[in-house]
DNA sequence: GTCAAATTTATTGTATACAAGAATGGAAGC
DNA sequence: GCTTCCATTCTTGTATACAATAAATTTGAC
């Protein structure tokens, strides 16, 4: 448990706001949160400061603090950014990678490869999630690995729809298997190139998360 | 003026943090502070909060936050990533930038020359920031934008530094002219290339050394 | 004299009280 | 019936009071 209330209120609204129990540009009402946590309006407060600088919320003074959830637009925005931050870190990582980090890489790939046979949606999902913070951690820049941290938490949500289509983990696992060949060639410029477009939404994918975000 | 206090302070205090007011390390005290800028805890600590989310201070729980400057390693940190950033801005723009905004390139590298000329360093330094805005803006994706330039504020201070270097000015010059030729080509790579290198200050090596130190 | 435990002090975290601005609703005017 | 202005109500922002925990200091034992 954490020890300020207001940290853990943030984690508790974060979560309910990825879960998707509030809606876009709903007002989140200090009281009635404080009331549903059984907690005054201060750390309510704080936890709501959280929110507004992690992007999920935006405030507006003396009118309150409203929900924010990414459009299509800015959604693309987003994936596109990732894209780019995976590049960076894949060309930083190519020859930076530890020959550790690289056998962790296999593995985290056998473990996927595994859950796709097992038909395991939730334990590929966490391996891929390893997968690239592996290659995070390989950029040996642990400014750039929190920026990629952060936006991949962002995304989870949406990541996780992504994964569900049909073919999709199989084609995802092929391209692992390219970036840790480019990653073990020291090949930086391939492995951004590779890692780019594997996180990249384009064309059909585009598509189909539109499709996926009006349900 | 802002219209809440805590926004205003947050501003000044993050003034009195980049122009070196506080030693790293040193605690925040809300008391202090609060008599300092003669109003309550409450707007500080909102301040405070503000701080602590961009990185600028820490905060331990039921200790205070704590004022938390970049050393070598994180700095040279945030420069690669700047560079990054900066590269894939110039790569999205390649193909996504207006006429109008290539004007603007243009205009802006002018003015830069004549600060040079007119040894006029803040309007270079100046007009040099405007020219980096205008390529994130071009990059066509205001997520990635918004990064871009809070990144580009956390490192004005020490940016600044780099620019005394006597001849760094010219040779700046020189990168800015091949980058909006670039563009102009719609070159991606090109332009993602020697973006990446016109920003990053220290090569590869030194920081395989450091980070060599750390394992 | 030194170390340890307990007490005091100081500081953060939370609750509540108050102030000020924004939203709402109704009455007056057209 | 519609609009406008005013009063009321509601909500946020700030101040202050209280609680809880960490730091500091004192006191006692060895």
């Amino acid at each position: 448990m954490e020890i300020r209330r207001a940290d853990k209120i943030a984690e508790l609204l974060e979560q309910a706001l990825f879960a998707g129990q509030y809606q876009d540009g709903e007002r989140l009402d200090e009281i009635k949160l404080a009331e549903q946590f059984e907690v005054s309006r201060t750390p309510i407060r704080e936890a709501l400061q959280v929110l507004v600088s992690s992007g999920l919320a935006e405030q507006i003074p003396r009118r309150g603090v409203f929900v924010r959830q990414p459009g299509p637009v800015e959604l693309m925005e987003m994936f596109e950014t990732m894209a780019e931050l995976e590049a960076s870190c894949g060309r930083l990582a190519a020859t930076r990678i530890s020959e550790s980090g690289l056998a962790q890489l296999v593995e985290a790939n056998v473990k996927c490869q595994q859950a796709i046979e097992n038909s395991d949606h939730d334990t590929y999902y966490l391996e891929n999630e390893k997968f690239h913070q592996i290659i995070y951690r390989g950029a040996a820049n642990s400014y750039l690995e929190k920026q990629a941290l952060q936006l991949q938490n962002k995304l989870r949500a949406y990541r996780k729809m992504q994964l569900r289509f049909r073919g999709r983990m199989d084609q995802s696992m092929a391209e692992h298997l390219e970036i840790v060949a480019a990653l073990q060639g020291e090949d930086a410029e391939r492995a951004a190139h590779v890692l780019r477009s594997h996180v990249a939404v384009q064309g059909e994918k585009f598509h189909r998360l539109l499709a996926s975000l009006k349900n």
